[in-house]
Parts: structure tokens; C-alpha cells; sequence
DNA sequence: ACAATACTTTACCAATCAGTACAATATTAC
DNA sequence: GTAATATTGTACTGATTGGTAAAGTATTGT
């Protein structure tokens, strides 16, 4: 029994695999590039990875989501403003590079890419998003609770609007790559928040 | 001179072809699928279309924005309340079906699936919600000028925020197919145009 | 009849794709 | 050493891709 060990670690990459998967799409994104990124051999991926390159898309989407969404939580956690740690997620779009701007969204690329031909990577990507819709609904239930928010519309449907928003700017960042012009789109989405 | 008249009027085939891009995308919508939904041969094509699936492609947003932007700019003529008439641009996302729903945007779509791709369609699609978002200022201006707009933030700023809650509900139709959910994302976001 | 253009159909091309097969090598436990 | 597993690299498969070539037919004006 066990053999050679792992030399690489699965985790490390499918975070390589990331960023090739976000820049150019799930079908454009070729197996060749993505083992070059991830620098491994053909052997070695498709023995950790028996399904393949849709395998490695959904964990893809699965490891990025978790993350990010832990590391929001954490900056939720440590703030004493939550509906300013928010808005705040939202402003931080308006501070990204040109390269960034024109990525968008990775969930949203997937929905818009994968809707009418591959339904079960569609349904995650709704579902990574409504983990999302989630947190914001999280924060704006307590938010309402306490006062800090004075809108008093259905919580439900306040977050159904911020991922709306969330998704929207995924595609006008690249109408409009500039961090200036952002600035301003996004301080007026977010007025509603008061 | 002057041998055989054309048969197929190509405005006709390039509308036919609009279905295929919209449901599929760019890279996914084969040439012989397009075929076949065109009605025409290959060499026919290839004859009428030079610059093969990629002129053809151009066409189709070209064709499809111009016509979408007469037919909602003769509206807003026939109108006596054209705030109105521009949140029912809106609010008719909210009646489409499933499959519409699926399909989302064809601009914002091609931006998510191109931009790190190819500049020339990307630019493209820009330029098109360029057109709509023009629109949208046009009618925010007179409204404004005219009192029937109390909001009295930038023009500009407004006609920015407008694409941008177009690009999004271009994505969150595909989280939320359903037009009493997306009734209420709708209202809750047109909400500042008052 | 003749030239000119439109059109259809079929065969073909070179490239690319995801995935498989397999032989060779490496690294571990025993 | 032996068994077991990990890894690499290469060669290959079968399918699909967008586009080209060409031969033959159709329809017009002169």
C-alpha cells in the first residue's frame, strides 16, 4: 500500500487553473493552456482529476466561491459597520486594474456563457451567487434589525437587488474600464442602502 | 453583366442567423447550424458573406440594435410620459419566458464571452449598449428640463446607472426565471427615477 | 446563343479539441 | 527487493471546427 506521495497540492492547482478559467471562459479555456498554468502533466491531471476539465471548472468555481466568500465574512466579523463593509465590497470593483475590469465576474461569465447548454454548471454558478445574495441578505436582516438601515423593504428582495447590481457592474466594468467613472456608477447603486 | 438576381435578402438570413448567436454565443454557434437556421448552401454564404462567421456575427448585433432602438425610439415618439415608457422598457423584461429569460442580453453577452478575446467585437458590443445608454439620456435630459424628473443627479451619471441595471438583469434573469421575482428586482431598481 | 452572376452540393483541408493509452521513472511502505 | 501509487511525456484517437475548391445548375440581360 501507499505509494509515491503527492507532489502537488490539488488546492494550489486549481487556483492556478483559476485565473485562465476567469480570463477566457469555460470552453475557450483549452486543457493545454490549463495544464501549463497549473504545471502539471496530462498523466498526472487526469489521474487526480477523473472528470476532466468540467471537474476541474466546478471546483474551480467551488474553491473561488468559498474563499471569497470566507474572506468577506471575516471582514464582516471584524467590522463594526457592516452595512459600510458592504458597500465597501461594491467600492472595491472601482479600484481595479483595466485586466480586472474586462475578467468581470466569473459566476456571471459562467451564466452568460453555459445558460442553454450545460445546465448543471449553470445551476452552480446560480447557486455560488445565491450564496453571495446570501451574505448580503445576512447583513442587511441584522442591518434592519438594529436601525442602521432605514429602508424598510422586504430584506429578501433589498439583496435580490444588490446581486443585480453585483452582476450589472460584472458586465458595464467593461463598457467602462475606468476606476473614475465606476466610482460614480456604483455610489449611486448603492444609495439605496440607507 | 447583371447575371442571376438574389434569391435570399440577406437583412432576412442575418435575422434568422440572430436567434443562434443569441441562444449559443459567438465561438459555440457553428457555421453549419447557422446554415441551416439561414436557409442558404455554403457556397451561397460564403459568396454573400466574405468575411465568414465573423462579418456575419457584426451583422447580427448591427441589425438587431438598430432595430430594437427604432422600435423603442417609436415609442418614446408616441408617448406623452416617455419616463414611463422607458421603465416599460424595463418592466417587459419581466414578462418574457423562461427561455428568454435564459438567453439574457445578446450585448452583455458578448461582452462577458469576448472581451478578453477579441477587441474588434468587444468594442462592437461597447458601442452598441453605447447607443441604448444614449437613449436612456436623451429621455433623462428632456425629463429633467422638463420637471418630470425630480432626481436631478448628473444625466449622464443616471443613463450610466440605467445600463448598468440592463446588464444585470441581463445576468440575474438566468438566477431568478421567474417574472414575479423579476417584477420586483425590476420596481425596487427604478425606484430613483422619480 | 453567350456572358455574367447566384446558388447548391459535395469533397476536402489543416487545425484544434478533450480525452485515452502506455511505457518509463520516481517515491513511498514494507 | 517488491508492491503500490504518483508522475511525466509522448503518441494517438475520433470528432469537430471554419473555411476553401470545384463542378454543376439556375436565372438574368444582351
Amino acid at each position: 500500500m501507499s505509494g509515491r506521495p503527492k507532489i502537488f497540492d490539488e488546492d494550489d492547482v486549481i487556483r492556478k487553473a483559476t485565473t485562465v478559467f476567469w480570463t477566457k471562459g469555460y470552453e475557450p479555456a483549452s486543457t493545454e493552456e490549463l495544464l501549463e498554468a497549473m504545471g502539471i502533466g496530462k498523466g498526472s491531471f487526469y489521474l487526480a482529476f477523473k472528470g476532466g476539465k468540467k471537474e476541474l471548472f466546478e471546483r474551480v468555481l467551488e474553491q473561488f466561491s468559498k474563499e471569497q466568500l470566507i474572506k468577506f465574512r471575516k471582514k464582516l466579523d471584524d467590522s463594526d459597520d457592516q452595512v459600510e463593509t458592504l458597500k465597501d465590497l461594491f467600492r472595491d470593483i472601482a479600484t481595479g486594474t483595466r485586466h480586472a475590469h474586462q475578467k468581470g465576474c466569473i459566476f456571471g461569465n459562467t451564466l452568460a456563457e453555459l445558460s442553454n447548454s450545460d445546465v448543471i454548471l449553470r445551476d452552480k454558478a446560480v447557486n455560488l451567487l445565491h450564496r453571495l445574495e446570501t451574505l448580503f441578505l445576512d447583513v442587511i436582516r441584522k442591518a434592519q434589525a438594529s436601525g442602521r438601515l432605514k429602508n424598510r423593504e422586504n430584506p429578501e428582495l433589498i439583496a435580490q437587488n444588490l446581486i443585480t447590481i453585483w452582476n450589472g457592474l460584472g458586465i458595464t466594468r467593461r463598457m467602462y474600464p475606468d476606476n473614475n467613472v465606476l466610482r460614480g456608477i456604483v455610489e449611486m447603486q448603492l444609495q439605496f442602502l440607507r
